[in-house]
DNA sequence: GTCTATAGAAAGATAGAC
DNA sequence: GTCTATCTTTCTATAGAC
């Protein structure tokens, strides 16, 4: 029917570049499993759009599932988000949720990239290893209070069922919402769960008004 | 290698009762989406478990897809949650994450179900539709305040987070958590959420305290 | 370093016997 | 109403040519 095409040039062999193709297939298998999931997509296709054929995808990478486990280290390698001090913590997460779920923003991010293939078994092992050195280790670090670790995962887990929401599943109250009143709402949620007593109330710039009045409860 | 087992009896042949083996391929269906997915379990696997061949799947439902449309509904239709008050929705939603998703706690369940399901595109349709018409619509109808789809949408998303990390990726900072201290966090969370002013101070109790103090803030 | 060709397993769905 | 047998497609992975 429909013939086959190729993504590149219409070479008859890529020119040999083993470093070049290594990273064409990595960046295309973060594009592909962030789109689709691990379970919804194959070698094939990732090696199609990185211009080369399935073999090459098991000879760099070993298999599949090595593959994958590759792509989520550059997923998640990204650590800007944590650097800063913590007052720029409930902005900068709720950014990043608006901005990388906005309507017609690039699918590729390791938020989706862990919600699309986190039923796989394996690759949820790969996931939750990833995770917790990338994303729980510095967000808790940041965190000051009791429990930081326990906080540091729930927020974490509001930000991908905020993401889930919003693009994977596509839920109309979410995904259509006002911005600015979303934003505020998140801004907010966020900013108690950084404050250090996410039972008590106020935390929002808890630092500065429990000095001029204790008794504001 | 390993015999092939029977679920049912050792019979040649299962007795014929169309209703009866319908219901038995809608559950076995359940709990095979709830445990692996839409895209992780195979129609033999789901006759299979109710003592059927892969035919009456597709028989008695037509396909995988409305077969899974059809477990969707049975497993969205328990409405308990949303029958009472607005008091009891922030105790109950922590019940109901603290008890699905702790340590040896059955594995079937509308949560699962919908996360391990939700990367497959035609999957995640059918979700969205039922997860508006059962969860988003009457919890926004038992939420009062502006932007009550919107807030209730928030909710369900943090359910759904909670549940990814807890069970679905299994983070050790919440699967391990204190289960008393987790749940308080939770409730209060929700405690906010559901307050008629997601981005404003002390939801909690809300109505009552501010007749009795207007200048708390 | 990259390819074609293919092995071997498993998927969804259907024809036709009983 | 239920089965066996089979069609067709797709998957991961590998052997071997150039």
């Amino acid at each position: 029917m429909i013939e086959k095409q190729r993504v590149s040039v219409d070479q008859p062999k890529r020119p040999r570049n083993a470093v070049a193709t290594r990273e064409a297939i990595l960046q295309s298998a973060l594009a592909a499993f962030s789109r689709h999931g691990y379970d919804g997509v194959g070698v094939r296709d990732i090696a199609q759009a990185a211009g080369v054929t399935a073999v090459l995808v098991n000879r760099y990478f070993g298999s599949k599932e090595e593959l994958f486990a590759a792509a989520v280290e550059v997923a998640f390698a990204d650590r800007s988000l944590f650097e800063g001090d913590s007052s720029m913590l409930a902005p900068g997460l709720t950014a990043v949720i608006m901005t990388r779920t906005e309507k017609d923003a690039e699918p590729i991010n390791p938020f989706f990239l862990l919600l699309r293939s986190a039923p796989n078994p394996r690759a949820a092992e790969i996931l939750r290893d990833s995770i917790a050195r990338h994303f729980e280790r510095p967000l808790t670090s940041l965190l000051r209070g009791p429990r930081a670790g326990e906080r540091a995962a729930i927020i974490l887990a509001v930000v991908m069922g905020l993401s889930l929401f919003r693009k994977v599943i596509g839920s109309k109250a979410l995904a259509d919402a006002n911005a600015a009143s979303l934003s505020g709402d998140l801004k907010t949620m966020f900013q108690r769960l950084i404050g250090s007593a996410a039972s008590r109330e106020s935390p929002v710039r808890r630092s500065h008004a429990e000095k001029r009045n204790q008794r504001r409860l």
